[in-house]
DNA sequence: CATTTCATGCATGGATTGTGCATGATCATG
DNA sequence: CATGATCATGCACAATCCATGCATGAAATG
């Protein structure tokens, strides 16, 4: 496992925070040198430990009104069953987030959506029909309390 | 509304996607000057349609190997209390989100944490003792098929 | 047609980035 | 203790990037 000081550290909390910080910006936020963070900006690139840099996009401003999480439980738990639908998340752009659960429903789904009427196309003419899915239940999103996408990294160090 | 034309659009998407691409690459792929991605993006950010830049960090490289989702039942469903809730929810850095739901559960949070004893932890600890809260049901992540936290834009213009 | 408005590309001064290099700290070994 | 190897660091600098002023041309308005 690759090693991480309290440098990379702060770093890392930093650039959760601001993705676009520059490297003279980080250097004054940990206390090193422009050029340095530099250098272990790349370094944590190259190992994968920050795997990208993303714009966070107000869905509200674009017309995705609507958040639900779904509920899957599968026909059979065979290893093609699990593929067929595996396959069915990664075509469907909709599903933004994709688990597989211990507990009474096999996967998770969140979808992110323009409105109900979106909703229902995609439980009764993209879910419900696939040969892979035997129950669907849905629950629809009424309040977004938090959504950081972050690591707790003050727990750390 | 703020408008959004296809530029922007193609803007969006491709900053979605990576966060720090440069206006002379963000030109070179929507088929402007740099100097005008820049003031749209400027313009993007300023009307919060772009709510902010993040690093996508590796949880399991930081050594968070377990995310599970946490069904929760509020104990009454008087203002107080889930005023009560919400707060309990932001003081915990553990809690990467959370949702207020339609459906048989109130609320569902997803925690990102090191081990099991961290979730027993916080559903002991914290949760099930909160005045605030009723019924506790967790569920753990076996397999993270998608993360993507983006818009599907295609579905747009 | 005349005028206004506005998005655009170009030019440019100032900031940012990555890399070569010298320095100093740390550590293992004789 | 002395020596040498290793490595993170700061500084310097050339290449790149950024934001802004400015002129142009297209579209809308009267």
């Amino acid at each position: 496992m690759i090693e991480i000081d309290a440098f990379d550290l702060k770093m890392l909390a930093a650039l959760q925070d601001d993705g676009r910080l520059t490297n003279q910006q980080l250097a004054d936020l940990v206390g090193l040198s422009a050029s340095q963070c530099s250098r272990r900006r790349m370094r944590l690139e190259e190992e994968k430990v920050i795997s990208g840099y993303h714009a966070d996009l107000a869905g509200e401003a674009l017309d995705f009104g609507l958040i639900a999480f779904i509920h899957i439980t599968l026909a059979t738990h065979s290893p093609d069953n699990a593929k067929r639908f595996r396959e069915l998340v990664n075509r469907v752009d909709d599903i933004q987030d994709a688990y597989a659960l211990t507990g009474d429903a096999d996967y998770l789904l969140k979808v992110i959506l323009r409105d109900l009427k979106s909703l229902s196309d995609i439980i009764n003419n993209v879910l419900m029909p696939h040969q892979s899915v035997a129950h669907v239940r849905s629950s629809i999103v009424l309040d977004r309390l938090k959504e950081s996408a972050k690591l707790p990294l003050k727990t750390l160090g």
